[in-house]
DNA sequence: TATGAATGAGAATTCATTCAT
DNA sequence: CATGAATGAATTCTCATTCAT
């Protein structure tokens, strides 16, 4: 309180502020969430926040646009630079999407919208426009690259892309919720293996599994 | 002092007054929804909802005993009657709990639990052993028949179960989240048919497409 | 509740609700007390106490005037009555005030006068001058009797009777209080032959006190 | 939004807010004074009690150990300083506390005490063992020191504790009820004598009252 | 008379936000 | 820039009292 070791650089201090809003905001949520409680966490004191962000709506849109939204790009990495069939493909993507997020913080991400969006439409329309969106592109890109090479054979693409990304985002909010949370406690590497044996293949024995395997 | 007081709605009272929270809850979260706002909308005051229930949570959990788990028999009635191959069972099924909770003001339900669920652990737990698990035994049955019968291939039954009921959960979410939705509103027929389609066929194109159409 | 076994005499009813209202008074003070306790209590419902008092405040004082102030006569029958020497007399009285109020309800009513006494002049201002200052008279005509035959010597005879009734008083408020309330329990026989021997003889050894033993 | 804020007394609000809780708890009750007439009378606004207690409750208790509980010492120092005879001790002693207390806000604490002891029974505990026990320690002393040199015979030393007390408690209790409350008010120096000779000497007429005087 | 459902003013408490220092 | 004490609007819950039946 009274010493600070090291002069902070002034500059981390927004940074810092966002880190330790979005920690606590997936521990308790955005309105358990005290800005009191986020000040503490950054080491700074209560009225600090508020000189760099206007309050704590903008703090939660701050977060999604300098925490969740950079993650994006590692999709569109793994999408230009793949080499192989689209179902590797998909499964890579798949398996991306989970480290990058199912296995942070930013799980906590899907639960925070659904439970917040409809109080803030604002940070719901960011969220929609610029995550859902171009990350429904990706793997929209993804389909219609397996069916132009013939290896997919796809129903509805707008509502396929809908099915596809379920299990991920069930899994996140799982992470999140208590609830829902077979016997005990997922384990990642089983469900999307599952997951993905599921999409690819269905539920229906068939010739093709055999040749598949 | 200035009322029509008593138009002797008497015992139906507690009913009316769940009914209105949950369109509340529905359209506002449960955080967001006020006592008062829940007097208002039964057509009584604010002290009123206090004579039938202990407080904003009860109604909460008397709103998801009343309402949520009466619908659980659906499922299990249509599992005793049904007739036919485990496919069909389960796009029945699917379909069901699609028009018993997704087309209704029950579909708010997973997106309160997992907004709320943390804070109101007792209810959540509840809401999983009454009402998750149950599903899932449904789904598992539906499962090991088609097993039993040669005419499913389930790579790993307890995850399957997460995968194969998660599109119907996002889609409910969507429906009380303004984010995810397609290009603007669900067509719950479409999204239904690519679902089962998928689950069952798998995105692979094979022989067995063929066969089976 | 629908079957009332044997119609009640109304007469008394009234009765029955201050009996009811001083039960409650006493065990959880006046301003703990509610209506409707008061009237289940009674055997009647919520509306019922309204019929024949205006309110709360109007119960607590009828409680007063029909069970406390009655219990005057009975000191003014002993007074009146008592044959012996004036030490004998005070002896009598400080034992029958107890019997009359402190082994019964009314023990409640200083803690009552006391507690509740500043929310409700008027009540109080009844208490004290249609029980306090006859009671207290009752005294001085004991003390006075005692001067008047050699048998006392009273310093100043307006501040010995407080002094006289506050062991008393204290005695009474140690049972609705949780507090003084030595080692464990108050053997009201010990404090009453303790209270008259002090004020009697004193504390101060003395050729009296052998004299008078 | 248009205030002066924070006129920066800062260490001194704790204080500044017991001391106007104990000004209201004294004039009104506790039940009776609201946590925004706390504040007032402290000089701010609803929310800042809170900031330095945690509810109503933990004022009462504040008020207590930070106010009335100091006073004890000045009763252990007249013990441990006094040069004479018990008589003049027990004197000596029952005008110290009627200085302390009984001219001051404290003589309060008995009629609060007994109004809520039984609605905080906590609070009440930590009264009676931290107050009114060692107060009751002092007096034994005081008797069993004047027994030890025959100038005191006490025929219940437990008893004779609650009765030399009771007369003290008993005024304190009347400067805040409005009722008891002689002709009109209570002239200390009087009342004191009074108690302190019949303690002493008794009603009685005697020999020993001529050989005292 | 009696009922008891409903009223609604009132009190305690919380916390995002402000601004004197 | 940073502080952190103070604000005060907002919300939950209580209960004496009313009055349609």
């Amino acid at each position: 309180m009274l010493c600070k070791r090291w002069t902070r650089r002034k500059e981390a201090r927004p940074q810092e502020i966002l880190e330790a809003a979005l920690g606590l905001f997936v521990s308790k949520g955005f309105a358990a969430t005290k800005m009191t409680d986020i000040a503490k966490a950054a080491g700074v004191t209560s009225g600090t926040p508020y000189i760099y962000f206007a309050g704590k709506e903008e703090i939660f849109e701050a977060v999604m646009r300098e925490i969740l939204l950079p993650q994006l790009t590692i999709g569109h990495e793994l999408l230009a630079s793949f080499q192989g069939n689209s179902a590797d493909l998909l499964k890579a993507m798949l398996k991306t999407w989970w480290q990058a997020m199912g296995e942070s913080q930013l799980s906590a991400f899907p639960k925070l919208m659904i439970a917040e969006g409809s109080n803030f439409p604002q940070i719901a329309k960011i969220y929609q426009e610029e995550f859902v969106t171009p990350g429904n592109k990706i793997l929209r890109h993804i389909l219609e690259r397996g069916m132009a090479s013939g290896e997919f054979k796809v129903p509805d693409i707008d509502y396929a892309i809908e099915v596809i990304s379920s299990p991920i985002i069930v899994a996140m909010l799982m992470k999140h919720s208590l609830i829902n949370c077979l016997p005990d406690t997922l384990e990642p590497e089983r469900f999307l293996n599952t997951t993905i044996d599921l999409l690819l293949n269905g539920l229906l024995a068939s010739p093709k599994d055999q040749a598949h395997e």
